[in-house]
Parts: C-alpha cells; structure tokens; sequence
DNA sequence: GTCTTGAGCGGACTACAGTCCGTCTTATGA
DNA sequence: TCATAAGACGGACTGTAGTCCGCTCAAGAC
C-alpha cells in the first residue's frame, strides 16, 4: 500500500518526497515510532482521553518538545494513529474491487463509501473525535479529509450534474463528524440504523 | 418573547420554574449579568479566542469561581450569550409567518430554516465554534439542538414519512456545524453559496 | 577519521481551563 | 429585628496543552 498515487498518508514522511530536500533524520524516525508506540498503548489501555501528551513522552522515553515538534498538537498524534487505518480505506476506493473502488455507479459507491467509513469511525472513535478537535478546524483541511471530499464531490457530479458537488460532497460528510457519531452512539442509535440512515440520505439525494 | 411554550432559554434562569425549589439569589443574578456583559464586551473587542475566563472574570469583577459555577466551562458561557439571538428564532418558528413559522408546506420550512440558521451562524461563527467545542459532544445535548432537531424531525416525518425521521434530522442539522461553516467561508464559500447548497440538498432529500 | 552544520532534542516555562473549600451574603420566618 | 441555613463567592490550587531555546548529535564532505 505504498505505491498508490493519491494516498494522502502522513505516517511515510520517511521516504523521499519530491520537494522535501532532507530525508527523515534516524534518530527522528526512532522517536517517531516510539511516541506513536507509547501513545496507541496508553489510549488503549486507559482511554483516549484520560492520556496526557506528558505521560505519552514520558512512556516514550522522549521529551514532550519532541512529541509536539513531530505532532503539532494532540489532534496532530490523533491524526497519525488513524492515518494507517485511513490509507486502508483510500486503497480501497482507488483501487479495490467495486462498489468501493471504481466500476460501479455513483451512488453505489457513495453509499458503500458511507457504510465503510462510518464502520471505521465507530471503531475508533475516540481517536476521530481527538482527531476533529483540532484548534482551527484542521479537520477540513488534512489530506484524508480532502480526499474523502473529492472522492464524493466526483461522484456527485456524475450523479447529480445539477448540483453545486463541491458543496455538496461536505454536505454528504458532515454526518460524520465523530462527535456526532458519539453522541448518537450515547443516545443509543445503533450501527446498523446509522448506517441505513446514511445510505437512504445519499440515495435520496444522489437520486434525480 | 418569554412566555412562548416550548422555547429553550438558559438566560431566564431568573424566572421561578415549577420544579426549581428557589427563585435565583439578587447578588447570583447581578454577577451572572455582569459576567455576561464583560464576555460580550470583551469578545467583540478582542475575538472569542483571544479572550480568557480570568480576563472575564477580572472584566467583570467576580472571581473565576463564580464564572464557572455559573457557566459550567467555556462552551456554557457562549451558548448563554448565543442563547437571546436562538430564542428568537426559535420563537419565529414557533409561532411566527411562515414559511419560517407553521403553515407552510414541511420542504419550504425546512429550507426557511436552514436559510435563517445560516446566516445566525454566520454572523456569530466564533461563539457557535465556542459553543460547540464542549468538552462531551454538549452541542448534541442542550435544549437549542433539541428543539431544532424535534422540529425539522417533524418535517421530514411529514414530506417524507418512510425515512427514518430521527436519524435524518441530524443528518439534515450536520452541515450547520459551526467549524465546518467556519472552514467553508476561510476556503472562499460565500454565504448565498452555503444556503442555496443547503436548500437543494434538503430539496432533494424530502421530495419523493 | 574529523569537521561542520543544522535538524533534532528535551525539559523548564507560560498560560489557561477547570476544581475546591473556607468565608460571606441573602432570604426566610419567628 | 435577628438567627439561621442554603447557597453564592472568590482566589488559591491543580493539571494539561503548547512554546522556547540552549545543547546534542547524526549525516554528509573531505
């Protein structure tokens, strides 16, 4: 899953990019992968929240400097974690079997889109909303965000010409936003509703 | 505006409420106003992030203490300041004109307020983006999304009765989030732009 | 192997959100 | 008017995110 043009991954910033002069220094990529050890898991063992980015470096054995010069900020280490699973799903679209990946109509992969994504939310859900509380909705402006919004911005084009896509593709994935996720998980939606919602939604929608 | 049914204010604490043992102390309620004052005053001198609850309370007079056992956190104190402009919408929904208020056919009040929410949105991002960064997905729990949501549940249940009406009223209200709006207009979306992309969105999701 | 350079390191530091609890104020009713 | 207790007050305190900057050391040049 390395080769695939148009994954939008930040957890290969080790291999060479056209543009970036320097490649990843060792003992950079050493600390790297211990912060991003320590963090899956401390979130896994006492929950995404309850880890502070100090015990997280402490674990580490690194200072906490070097966990936010890699990281950004916590939504930053969020963001990392769930980048594996992401490029999974961006695989898949771009190059998997149908009606993921290309081959079906527009809707068929909109709605199987829909079902795949808020599967993966549901499973990490911590991580997605630590992820979107980024400090100035960064959320809409990380690859994996923008690759989602022109994946379906394309397919609403080819369904529904008539509409504004760019508008709305974030229309379609506003829906899941993890936060919301959560809260209806909390007030006792199911999976399964959610996901039948969702796919009636973009049926109806994507529908002339 | 203060004895419509229904509507969801936290700014009346004041009023005697059948339930609530004891009508709000004087020096509680000249300290919640003084404290909203300063907030509104020194948010729009200096933009709702650059703006600490210290400074506030310091603004205010009162101790930090007493911000917080007023207001909760962060997100209370700007639903409370949002909470005068959402009463009034709520008010016109309830009982005002229509297409806003009740007598017009449910596709043309969905979009009446989706219209509306919008540009109330608009004109208060910051707060909004505030208000709904809570610690525990609260956007989804206090009264104002409740009742946005019971209403354009009722809607959807009347234009299109075989969705599933609960789930696609949040489906409906997730575009509205506020840093998503907030991303949109950084990315270049004009306001006319959202609500025409709003209203054919929910155009074609409750026309069968 | 040695030198040079600049990316990487890490922990002290700042600022802020949110809590806690001893003190003080208000409302009540006698 | 005064006693009493429910409740409000406020500032010291705690824990965390995020910044800063002098030091270290990896990596390439020779």
């Amino acid at each position: 899953m390395n080769d695939l043009t148009g994954l939008q991954s930040v957890s290969q910033r080790s291999l060479p990019v056209l543009g970036e002069p320097r490649p990843e220094r060792a003992d950079a990529r050493r600390n790297r992968l211990k912060v991003l050890e320590a963090a899956e898991r401390l979130f896994a063992e006492q929950g995404v929240k309850n880890v502070s980015l100090d015990a997280i470096a402490a674990a580490a054995g690194v200072g906490k400097g070097t966990v936010f010069r890699r990281f950004g900020d916590r939504a930053g280490l969020a963001v990392a974690l769930l980048d594996e699973r992401e490029v999974e799903l961006q695989a898949r679209i771009l190059t998997g079997p149908p009606p993921l990946g290309p081959g079906a109509p527009a809707l068929d992969r909109v709605n199987a889109f829909l079902a795949a994504y808020v599967e993966l939310l549901d499973r990490h859900v911590e991580l997605f909303v630590d992820s979107e509380n980024a400090s100035d909705g960064a959320r809409y402006r990380i690859g994996s965000y923008r690759l989602w919004h022109r994946h379906i911005a394309m397919l609403v084009e080819e369904a529904r010409p008539d509409l504004d896509a760019d508008y709305t593709a974030h229309f379609i994935l506003a829906p899941l936003a993890a936060d919301l996720h959560q809260a209806l998980r909390a007030e006792g939606f199911t999976l399964a509703r959610m996901q039948s919602g969702l796919t009636a939604a973009a049926t109806a929608l994507l529908t002339s």
